[in-house]
DNA sequence: CTGCTAGTGTTTTTT
DNA sequence: ACACTAGCAG
């Protein structure tokens, strides 16, 4: 029996060998968070506290679900397959196929993902005749995502004006639309399986019973409705084991909710809150930074990191006149680390806004640096990839009108945007799918759409036996795409990547152990299962099936459990694939903040911290704005293992303007003597003229005269804006940074900076013909250009 | 039906 | 600056 035990610091200990009640775990950044979950499952298993089939272990990524399966696999000789460890919506999918009679849905209900879910209320709007103006597609998804994440459904949300009511009024007609074709978007598995088990006490007891216990990852980002099906599950004897740090919050935007934290304490009265404060990850002088300034947060539930091992080098800060000499800066430095000794993968640039990657990108490049960008298109989210899946969604399922309006004239068949609408009417008349409305349009329109319905229908007829892999195959050469990119210049990338389809669905019924040759579309009992381990309740034998509530179907004889075909389309949606590029390649990675959460790499440049940047400027007008870029910038810092640099230049390109920053505030949250300049630090007063406090934030930076200011919220219009630096500066010499100018000799120019004042004020000029030139503006005669 | 142009948006992101 | 989309001309 290993010793799961072994090597653990105390905290770590207590927290794995708790009793089952509930409990919180504030898991600083770096303490061995995940080792601690996953230590914890193997020690119940292990004590016959509890068998795999008890267990609920919830996380937020695939990425997540994924490793915590693989290190638990490696720790204790189990089949994690069949346990409930997985992402919220990987879990309520599972559920609701299971049961999706009683949730009010089709055996093949699909799932629409971002995309998707925008293109169906594109259609729903333009069906009803709605003004996208007024009622813009992306504002209703963010109304209906976010109203669903609060659990609400169309009647119970508060319409309290016009706009809202019609909102509301769409949001209606929005479900009824998916519940017709079949599909559930994102939000809606999780509010769908949450009232399944709301509405339905046998069931809910049957669970209830089942998972004594439930484990949550990375708790800080749950959302309402998250913690909300939880406590569902939960019931009143089961206990939730909590492992996050609300210090690393930092999706706020998208719903997360930190509160959960402490109404989960209070609510479940927790008695176990344990705080692994012991840091494995980075040296001194950086956790001493990161301390320091998380402590200017205030409402925390309070947190301290330490490491035994010393205080190794100071951090690093770099000030730069421009973002391409950050650049410049952050190469040179790349440089000196890969040559003495330090991998390039183990080399990470930070930045707060993808926007930012362009410049470091470009000057990696010139120096031939190899590096890779995450983030950008995952797999399934190609377009080639999408329309195969659309076709193979058609053959599941032909009301999916999502699929249908995306492959019904791709590759062109002679469907033209008339024929589409005239099918669309028809189908509202009618009230029924797309394809079912394709008998009552008539004349050419109504002949060539049938002979869509009929090549839609012969792939259905043709696959009914095949396998997955051979059903995808079979797709993609007869929908004619294949075909369509084969003759297509540029279409030689979007050809492998449907080869890599037919691939990743071979993968897919071999990692679900279904036999490579169970057709794509029949209930598998797979091999070796004596039943499906769902509902297994196993007191020792795996396979022994004790169901513990009569008349809960047993999916292992119940005929309404995912299908191969079903699955596949299910994974493709919920799990979207890798968003980076060439992985494992040696390369310098660069990466947003947020994409960095949860990684660690030996040296990180944390660059643009500016002010409005990061903190970004937009925060500054959401409740506790400031503190979630605060908890980024905590993230970003315990990042780095040994090295750690912070850069910041006075100009930016962004937008196609030049921005002038002022350093970020952060800088003056650090604790002073971890830092050490590698520029002279300039007092924050000093370049502008005797201020001291950081002035500018909340300015609306995107104001263009040549464009329309739109509406940018009550607090921009209402607030009285603080003074800027640099109008400041313009108050007391008459001129601005970004002003045009002439100069009697050197001619036409624009001012990029200002500095000092009073008689010694001086101008940086950038002329057209002569370059940048600094400028006293008591001796120089410019003169403003208007 | 394809290709151009004018217009627009532009923090962070997973499922 | 740049990427994406909607609308329209060919």
């Amino acid at each position: 029996m290993p010793d799961l035990l072994a090597n653990l610091n105390p905290e770590q200990h207590a927290a794995v060998t708790l009793p089952n009640e509930p409990a919180l775990i504030l898991a600083g950044a770096g303490s061995g968070k995940t080792r601690v979950l996953i230590t914890r499952i193997a020690w119940l298993i292990q004590h016959g506290l509890a068998s795999p089939a008890t267990l609920l272990a919830v996380t937020f990524t695939n990425k997540a679900a994924r490793e915590m399966m693989s290190r638990l696999s490696a720790l204790l000789p189990i089949d994690t397959r069949g346990m409930w460890i997985g992402t919220f919506h990987g879990l309520c999918n599972r559920m609701l196929r299971a049961h999706h009679r009683d949730a009010g849905l089709p055996a093949t209900f699909q799932i629409l993902d971002t995309a998707d879910q925008l293109s169906a209320i594109k259609r729903l709007m333009k069906g009803l005749n709605i003004d996208d103006e007024k009622y813009p597609a992306k504002n209703l998804q963010y109304f209906i995502n976010n109203a669903k994440e609060q659990g609400l459904r169309p009647k119970d949300v508060d319409a309290t004006d016009n706009f809202n009511r019609k909102f509301v009024e769409l949001y209606e007609a929005y479900d009824q639309q998916c519940q017709r074709e079949g599909v559930v978007d994102f939000p809606e598995l999780l509010l769908r399986c949450y009232e399944l088990l709301a509405h339905n006490p046998p069931l809910r007891a049957h669970y209830q019973a089942r998972f004594r216990h439930i484990l949550v990852d990375e708790f800080q980002d749950t959302n309402k409705l998250q913690y909300a099906w939880l406590k569902l599950l939960a019931g009143q004897t089961n206990s939730i084991f909590a492992v996050g740090d609300d210090d690393q919050s930092i999706y706020a935007f998208r719903g997360a909710n930190v509160g959960n934290m402490r109404d989960f304490e209070h609510e479940f009265k927790v008695r176990h809150l344990i705080k692994l404060e012991q840091n494995y990850r980075s040296h001194g002088h950086i956790l001493d930074a990161a301390n320091q300034l998380i402590a200017n947060n205030s409402r925390r539930l309070g947190k301290n990191l330490r490491t035994d091992a010393g205080h190794g080098e100071p951090v690093r800060v770099y000030e730069s006149a421009t973002d391409s000499q950050e650049a410049g800066w952050i190469v040179e430095e790349i440089k000196a680390l890969i040559s003495t000794g330090t991998s390039r993968s183990e080399i990470a640039v930070l930045y707060r806004s993808n926007a930012q990657s362009r410049t470091i990108e470009h000057t990696l490049v010139n120096a031939g640096i190899a590096y890779r960008v995450y983030g950008g298109l995952r797999f399934f989210e190609r377009q080639e990839v999408k329309h195969a899946l659309a076709y193979l969604r058609l053959i599941d399922n032909p009301n999916d009108d999502t699929a249908f309006a995306r492959v019904v004239n791709f590759p062109t068949r002679g469907i033209g945007a008339r024929s589409i609408e005239q099918l669309a009417d028809a189908a509202r008349l009618y009230n029924c799918s797309m394809a079912a409305a394709i008998p009552y349009v008539a004349g050419k329109a109504g002949s060539s759409l049938a002979g869509f319905a009929n090549l839609i229908g012969k792939m259905r007829a043709e696959t009914q036996q095949m396998s997955l892999p051979e059903t995808v195959e079979y797709v993609v050469r007869t929908s004619g795409l294949a075909e369509f990119y084969q003759n297509e210049r540029e279409g030689q990338d979007r050809l492998e990547n449907l080869q890599e389809l037919v691939n990743a669905a071979a993968a897919f019924v071999s990692e679900e152990g279904y036999g490579m040759d169970t057709p794509a579309r029949s209930i598998p009992l797979r091999p070796g299962a004596t039943a499906a381990p769902e509902l297994a309740v196993a007191t020792g034998d795996p396979n022994t099936v004790v169901l513990d509530a009569p008349g809960i179907a047993d999916p292992a004889q119940n005929p309404d459990t995912m299908t191969p075909l079903a699955g596949f389309l299910s994974h493709a949606s919920l799990e979207a694939g890798d968003n980076q590029a060439q992985a494992g390649q040696e390369a310098v990675q660069l990466m947003t903040v947020h994409a960095a959460k949860g990684l660690e790499f030996t040296a990180v440049f944390i660059t643009g911290l500016e002010e409005g940047l990061f903190p970004h400027e937009n925060s500054a007008m959401e409740a506790d704005g400031l503190e979630e870029e605060r908890r980024l910038m905590y993230v970003a810092i315990t990042r780095a293992k040994e090295r750690l640099y912070l850069s910041f230049a006075q100009s930016r390109m962004l937008h196609g303007q030049t921005r002038y920053n002022i350093r970020s505030r952060f800088f003056d949250e650090l604790p002073q003597e971890t830092l050490k300049w590698l520029t002279p630090k300039v007092e924050a007063g000093a370049r502008w003229g005797g201020r001291s406090d950081n002035a500018g934030y909340g300015r609306d930076w995107f104001a263009r005269p040549d464009r329309q200011q739109g509406y940018t919220g009550a607090a921009s219009s209402s607030a009285p804006l603080p003074a800027f630096a640099n109008e400041q500066r313009a108050a007391e010499t008459g001129f601005r940074v970004g002003q045009q100018v002439f100069h009697t000799k050197f001619g036409e120019g624009t001012i990029t900076a200002l500095e000092g004042g009073g008689t010694d004020a001086k101008a940086q000029v950038k002329f057209k013909r002569h370059g940048e030139k600094w400028l006293a503006l008591a001796v120089a005669k410019l003169q403003a250009v208007e």
